[in-house]
RNA sequence: GGGCAGUUAGCUCAGCUAGGGAGAGCAUCUCCCUUACAAGGAGGAGGUCGCAGGUUCAAUCCCUGCACUGCCCACCA
């Protein structure tokens, strides 16, 4: 088997993405003698194609999928895709504009048919491009949240709640998004400052020659206004509450109410209360219980509340009654204005509050239930910070508007009776699971759906347990075993939306929470920090960058700043920097595999060296760190240390010291060292394979002459036996020697090529042994051909010094030294090692330092300052030596 | 208005949940195509750890306040 010289991500690639697939590597079945560990992959919208935001997300479920699988798990990832409600539908009403038609056109039935055609044919592209990604998935779960079981679920879950009474139907205030024609629930209204103004309107008292003035940033409500507000503490208005108000074009008679919500400090401390077009109107009102009267109808135009502007649009509206109010003197001022203005989170249209007929679900009960698993963390989150915003979400939460006027989505599983008019009969509403074909109530065959669907975060609320069939069969034996799910993975901007409504459900249908932890993630912005977007033109395509680095370099370099709750900015030199690493992984195994050959080596390592037991203790470590890590989502802290073993610890030094014993000609020493090379690149690509399974699958493979994937072996445990802190330090003390020997070597311009004689003369005697042990390392990395160390060995002229630890090095050199170059360099060093001495200088100079520091800490200082004399004088004699 | 993050080398970020050596990658400078890797190796330069106080023998780390940046929530007429 031969391999490239650098790695070839593509064919690599292409070859696992098929192996995993066509292995069903990734699927499940229940066995009982292992524990489940589950995860419920956000389905993204059938819409939708892989963006960075996917790519993050996906990446680090199945980094968490795959190292539970090692760890021994049964796993289980379920993928799937979200209808998508609003997002979907205009979508495929943009297509038909294309066609210049409206979905009215087609009519309902043919218009869902065209949707569900459309979803057939391309709403699978993004499960596609989650396999070329590597996820681990179980391909042959793979549901859809409008499919028949989920179908099945979410009509058991409406006919539940309706049973208990928490699903009632009512005109309340809406928000309504004019360009969608729905209703919207609180949460789908996002708000955005916006620049407007504020109209001082005079508003006579009746019987009075005196007014009140309101400001307003809607003039064109005040038609509907049935009150006016002013706080109760405010002593301006103390005598005007209870007063009679005549509203200014209309005529009609309206209160002065005192309410607390009333800001004195806002405008002029009065507030015009227009109950059915905003919402804090509409509480007063209902505190109040003042009249609603409807101003602008579900299509933005007036109604016929004043004759004048009946079916006027809104905005034609606001500029007739202010020049309206302009002319009869009603007007004071216009100010600008800048506020918040509710935009609808799918369109951007401006969102119209209204009074509205839906469907609403009562949440309260399931909110401080959602809320209770959060604060007694049976329910965590990583970060932590979020628990707080959570349950503060679900302490305040209102009723969730559940219905949306569009044809795409769940039908509201509600029946009535019809006559043969086509009216609906006095019989109750008929809510059932299964359509029902006669009135239970009069045996009537005619019945009629209601024409709503459901809020497409309804159906999603069940994905954890509607992908077990649920609907189907709410105790069958997969639920059992599967549910509750390991951990939920997620960006923060849908944690109300869709996080808090699952524990809701959950715990509501299951009595139990959907998953332990929640692990939110930042979000992946340009190199600028800007989010990507693409009206900014700086999206990042996840697709182009596999195609350019590798996908395990895309996912390394995601992973490597996904600190939980952070949010992280990548380029180019990102996705660079990891697959340089890919290659030096490529590379480190190449090296092994070659010089292994035909060698038989033992599965356990032959430890016999220093090195040996130096790099196992780093390995070891390594384990430690990268398990804990995985456990609690520092997938960060993964990668991280991962790169930091393999280059800096087994490539730099492990490897390279590897190489005296792999050139002998002794082929027992061969094996040994072998052993040992291969126990721990086995050890590293395992736990590496959850970040990058691709090129760890294939050096899996090529190292193993297997065909069997890796994630199919064990993960790395940390092993007691494998402690060695002893040799860590020797280790430490021949890397401080190396690096002395290489700085000397660059500074003085010695060729990387040539070997040299060097001196050492050990001051401190219990360093010789060590020193002498590991010559051989030190001969090697510090390319020397002749090594002499001793105790009292006396410089020769001609020769650089540098000084480590209880050290000397002597390193002399060909031909004469340049001397001014030498003195320059030693000045160097002794100003760096001054700069330390100073520090210990003055810690023990301070009286208080040695009363009450630690005696260890006090020891350790003193001994400090000793090296850094010893260091210096031995400098400066050289240094003198020179002047002379 | 309330809350949550962040502020460390030119850039991107670790370190802060054990207070006692300020680190990595990229960029930059010097040397080297040394038979795993030039997508590489060796070495260097570069930081008063946002500001001001406090606790402590000792603060990048703990506490308080402030500034700036970003995000979330809110009853911004």
């Amino acid at each position: 088997m031969e391999m490239e010289k650098v790695y070839d991500s593509k064919r690599v690639e292409e070859k696992w993405v098929k192996y995993w697939i066509e292995n069903k590597t990734f699927s499940s079945k229940i066995d009982k003698d292992k524990k489940s560990f589950t995860i419920v992959i956000p389905p993204p919208n059938v819409t939708g194609s892989l963006h960075m935001g996917h790519a993050l997300n996906d990446s680090l479920q199945d980094a968490i999928i795959r190292f539970r699988k090692m760890q021994g798990f049964n796993t289980l990832w379920v993928p799937g895709t979200d209808h998508g409600g609003i997002a979907t539908q205009t979508v495929v009403e943009k297509l038909l504009k294309k066609e210049g038609k409206t979905k009215y056109d087609l009519g309902r039935e043919k218009f869902v048919k065209k949707m569900w055609q459309w979803r057939q044919e391309t709403g699978d592209t993004i499960l596609d491009q989650l396999k070329k990604l590597g996820c681990g998935l179980d391909w042959d779960r793979t549901r859809f949240t409008m499919d028949e079981a989920c179908s099945k679920a979410v009509k058991r879950a409406f006919k539940q709640f309706y049973d208990k009474g928490l699903i009632y139907r009512g005109k309340r205030l809406v928000n309504w998004c004019p360009r969608c024609n729905t209703a919207l629930s609180d949460i789908e209204v996002e708000y955005h400052p916006e620049k407007g103004n504020l109209w001082y309107i005079k508003y006579p008292i009746k019987n009075s020659n005196d007014f009140l003035t309101v400001a307003t940033t809607r003039p064109e409500t005040m038609i509907g206004d049935t009150a006016v507000a002013v706080n109760p503490n405010d002593a301006r208005y103390k005598d005007i509450v209870g007063k009679t108000i005549i509203l200014p074009l209309v005529g009609r008679e309206i209160k002065v109410v005192a309410d607390y919500i009333v800001d004195m400090q806002f405008g002029t401390g009065a507030v015009k209360v227009t109950p059915a077009h905003d919402n804090v109107d509409y509480e007063i009102a209902r505190r109040h219980n003042l009249e609603i009267l409807e101003v602008i109808d579900s299509n933005g135009n007036m109604t016929n509340l004043v004759e004048k502007y009946k079916c006027m649009p809104a905005k034609e509206a606001r500029e007739a009654i202010v020049s309206d109010l302009k002319e009869q003197g009603y007007l004071i001022k216009i100010e600008d204005y800048s506020h918040s203005v509710g935009k609808c989170y799918r369109c951007g249209t401006t969102i119209e509050p209204i009074m509205s007929e839906q469907w609403f679900l009562r949440v309260e009960e399931m909110s401080k239930r959602a809320s209770q698993v959060a604060k007694n963390d049976k329910v965590k989150f990583y970060p932590a910070s979020w628990k707080k915003p959570y349950t503060l979400w679900l302490d305040n939460l209102r009723d969730w508007c559940i219905s949306r006027q569009i044809w795409w989505g769940h039908r509201i599983p509600v029946f009535y009776c019809i006559d043969e008019k086509g009216d609906k009969t006095s019989c109750p509403p008929i809510v059932e699971q299964n359509t029902p074909t006669k009135c239970p109530n009069c045996g009537n065959t005619h019945l009629v759906q209601d024409n709503d669907v459901l809020d497409t975060w309804f159906s999603s609320a069940m994905w954890p347990f509607s992908v077990f069939n649920w609907g189907e069969k709410p105790d069958n034996e997969e639920l059992k075993y599967y549910y509750p799910t390991g951990v939920l993975v997620t960006g923060h901007e849908i944690l109300y939306l869709w996080v808090a409504r699952m524990v809701q459900m959950g715990l509501e249908f299951l009595d139990d929470i959907p998953f332990s932890d929640v692990f939110i993630h930042g979000i992946v912005r340009d190199k600028h920090g800007l989010k990507m977007s693409k009206s900014k033109g700086n999206v990042i395509n996840p697709l182009e960058i596999m195609n350019e680095f590798g996908t395990d370099s895309l996912r390394f370099a995601l992973s490597q700043s996904a600190a939980p709750g952070r949010d992280m900015q990548i380029s180019n030199d990102s996705f660079l920097a990891a697959r340089n690493f890919a290659n030096k992984i490529w590379n480190a195994s190449r090296f092994i595999f070659m010089n292994k050959g035909n060698i038989e080596v033992p599965q356990e390592p032959i430890v016999k060296e220093t090195s040996d037991k130096w790099i196992l203790d780093e390995y070891n470590k390594t384990i430690k760190t990268v398990t804990y890590s995985f456990e609690h989502y520092d997938i960060d802290v993964v990668s991280r240390t991962l790169y930091d073993f393999v280059w800096t610890k087994f490539c730099d030094w492990y490897i390279e010291l590897s190489k005296i014993r792999m050139t002998s000609i002794n082929i027992e020493e061969k094996r040994q060292v072998l052993s040992v090379l291969i126990y721990i690149l086995k050890g590293t690509i395992k736990m590496l394979a959850p970040i990058m399974p691709f090129i760890c699958d294939e050096l899996w493979s090529i190292l193993n002459n297997t065909k069997e994937s890796i994630v199919k072996s064990s993960f790395p445990i940390y092993n007691e036996k494998f402690v060695f802190s002893n040799e860590a330090n020797q280790m430490a003390i021949v890397q401080e020697i190396v690096s002395k020997i290489r700085n000397v070597r660059s500074e003085m311009n010695i060729s990387p090529a040539a070997f040299i004689t060097t001196k050492i003369n050990v001051l401190d005697e219990s360093k010789l042994p060590v020193v002498d042990f590991n010559k051989n390392y030190i001969k090697a990395l510090g390319k020397i051909k002749n090594l002499i160390i001793g105790k009292n060995i006396a410089r020769e002229k001609n020769s650089a010094l540098t000084v480590a630890t209880g050290l000397e090095i002597f390193i002399p050199l060909e031909g004469l030294i340049d001397i001014e170059k030498e003195k320059t360099r030693i000045s160097k060093e002794i100003k760096n090692i001054i700069l330390e001495q100073e520090k210990y200088n003055k810690k023990l100079s301070n009286p208080n330092f040695i009363a009450k520091a630690p005696k260890t800490e006090v020891e350790r200082i003193k001994q400090k300052l000793l090296d850094t004399q010893s260091k210096i004088a031995t400098l400066k004699e050289t240094l003198k030596n020179y002047e002379k």
